[in-house]
DNA sequence: GACAATCTGTACCGATCTGTTAACCCTGTC
DNA sequence: GACAGGGTTAACAGATCGGTACAGATTGTC
């Protein structure tokens, strides 16, 4: 029941977080917006930064679920999926709720190195290295750390490329240059 | 004497808000960290907004003509500068103030598409694509607008890692992959 | 030295920010 | 029907937000 209600109110503070930035965000307009009194809001949580935090842990879980699901649904050699990411990615970009990536979002707000928001959304990043590099081990490659990291770059590229001016395309722009770098990467 | 004042207001509002973001910069702040007085900035500037792209105007026009330099002083041929640039990049990144992207996070924090401040940071990445692209023209591509992209995502990327876990070495990264796309884009 | 322009400091406006307090309202249990 | 737990509304505290009003200081020009 609790559990439910609390749930509940990251869930819903995601898409407003989301969608509005953190900053720009009053309580007030996440207890609207949620249905949460903000009385139970600050049962739950001790302060924003830490109702912050749950619901980055809420989207590392979903965001990295989504992907890798997809990925594999989506292709079945490791080779193929590497590609497929940027399919995944193209869906991502083309739900018009889209609106870049929440994480580099949230390190542009909070930019200190040892603030903890900053230091989720570099855990973030680095799960997905640690997936992406996995696979490229699979797939044979020599340097599977150093292929995946160019291939990260590439995605990270497309998720800012996505908002700042080449829309949903920079999904395919990353994929034909990921092709590239693959084929060039394993023997 | 007057466009003077307005300018050192201008350049100093800039290390204001890229050290601390926008939202969390209030005009108190600027006033006191620039040492001009709210009055005198509300008499050039109508509102917080039209600072901000003040600013970001500043900010295009000195990184590009930073980057375009020193990626000039840095190499002699278009393929070298296309691969200096990432050299130019690791510098900007070493640098103890370096922050990230201040388009990037100015998009994070005004995402809504039509906001003028995004649409600045839009033309910002637009005019870094048309140099880049005319260098890969100069270089020989037989399609430079797409080496261009495909580039330019590995710079962003580059700008995202350096930030979020890379740190420096996410410039190197993104050379040794931008090497590689070129020597397969060139005939 | 009068004048206009431009700066300053300071106080203020109403709104909004994070976070708290208090009184009440359900609902299930004994 | 007493009671406890978790929920609600509503008002509040103290600070800060963007932006303005006003009086005085500084400046260059005639």
């Amino acid at each position: 029941m609790q559990q439910t209600k609390r749930d509940e109110l990251v869930r819903k503070a995601l898409d407003t977080f989301y969608r509005n930035g953190f900053h720009a965000t009053g309580m007030d307009m996440i207890a609207s917006e949620t249905g949460v009194s903000k009385t139970s809001i600050y049962k739950h949580f001790r302060t924003k930064e830490d109702l912050i935090l749950a619901v980055l842990r809420l989207r590392d879980e979903n965001f990295r679920n989504w992907l890798f699901r997809r990925m594999d649904d989506l292709a079945s050699t490791p080779q193929d999926q590497l590609l497929a990411m940027f399919d995944a990615l193209e869906e991502w970009f083309r739900q018009d709720t889209y609106r870049g990536c929440m994480f580099i979002k949230a390190s542009a707000e909070y930019q200190e190195l040892d603030d903890p928001i900053h230091a989720q959304s570099t855990e973030h990043k680095r799960l997905l290295q640690d997936h992406v590099a996995n696979l490229c081990k699979q797939a044979g490659a020599p340097a599977p750390q150093d292929l995946a990291r160019h291939l990260l770059l590439l995605k990270e590229g497309a998720i800012i490329m996505a908002v700042l001016g080449r829309g949903p395309a920079a999904a395919q722009d990353a994929k034909t240059a990921a092709h590239t770098l693959i084929d060039a990467a394993l023997p």
